[in-house]
DNA sequence: CCCTGTCTATACGATGCCGTATACAAGCAG
DNA sequence: CTGCTTGTATACGGCATCGTATAGACAGGG
């Protein structure tokens, strides 16, 4: 069969679907096939239980989200300013079920209790720092305040999810504004 | 029966180390029951079901940060600086089940899904919150930096758990202290 | 037009958990 | 000691999900 009904991908972008929605506990082979309209039969042709779906979608996760974003900036081109203006843009920009911010923040989560996931967290996040510190290094010429800004840069754009606090005297996205502009000073 | 065998607070405090360690889904009243070392026999008498039980749980833990920590810092005394220096001392202090960085976290992946969660998360950041404002007005004239100072460091304090990269140039530990010494100046 | 490989539907047993019912045990009052 | 209250153990039915087995459906090659 030529044109799979349910293509591999289909289960793997599906499941990182439910765990952006509900944690790694949500991703259920019965619902997932229910999502997409069919029954479980097909899955345990393409993986050999629910672990190996999880594996692969982190897989799928990682490969996304570690060599796109980089390029991309690079290829646009201007001085470290530019690009990390570029950058912030893209990390407030909704993505589709692989780079979506809730399916990174998923992962997060999950990564706090599995240390395997740990591992891949790990790297992606190396692979951002790193880049980010090229980025930061040029116009800062004081090392720790490159790391200072680095992990303010991570930081807010991650806890900008967790924090619930209603908006004081400026909106939130005001005070994110002006969290960037400081940050390019 | 003066001496309940497995105080109804045993249940809570379990439950919010089950939580903490693995997500709502992972308080399971059986698993609880087991690792208090008796059967799920009393629960019922406790909770109405499994549900009464977590929200009960978020009530324990809504009590438990909302009053404890400003008033511990406001007893200290000392201007604003040594406030906030005491506030960044106990946010990456370890607590108990209540207090523990890990519960928190956990309290706030769960919000980005559980409206009811969220509503109780927000009236904590909330307060917090307010409460940095003041603090950071003493000695902050201008009022989207004082917001800005906030959001930091509510952010720095929660995004520090969710990154997993490696140890730059400097230590972890060596830029949080940079970036703590940056928010007071 | 049929054959074959691939995807799908369905049925099944096993497991883990929920919430209820009921009987047992242990301390306290009379 | 007897009876009451309260926590506990155990058994039960129900449900969701896992992973397996098996038969049907459908498209492309002969």
């Amino acid at each position: 069969m030529a044109n799979p009904r349910t293509p591999r991908e289909a289960w793997i972008v599906e499941g990182l679907r439910a765990l952006a929605a509900g944690g790694p506990d949500a991703v259920r082979v019965e619902v997932l096939a229910q999502s997409l309209g069919v029954t479980k039969g097909g899955f345990y042709g393409y993986f050999r239980n629910r672990d190996a779906l999880l594996a692969e979608m982190l897989d799928t996760w990682e490969h996304a989200v570690a060599g796109n974003v980089i390029d991309e900036i690079e290829r646009g081109g201007g001085d470290a300013r530019a690009k990390l203006t570029r950058l912030h843009a893209i990390a407030s920009a909704p993505g589709d079920a692989l780079t979506d911010i809730s399916t990174e923040l998923a992962v997060r989560d999950w990564a706090r209790r599995d240390p395997s996931v740990a591992e891949r967290l790990r790297r992606v996040d190396n692979r951002r720092m790193a880049y980010m510190r090229t980025l930061y290094r040029e116009f800062c010429p004081d090392e720790g305040e490159v790391e200072m800004r680095c992990l303010i840069s991570l930081s807010t754009r991650i806890g900008n999810h967790f924090v619930a606090a209603d908006d004081g005297p400026r909106s939130r996205e005001e005070v994110l504004a002006l969290t960037r502009a400081w940050l390019l000073s």
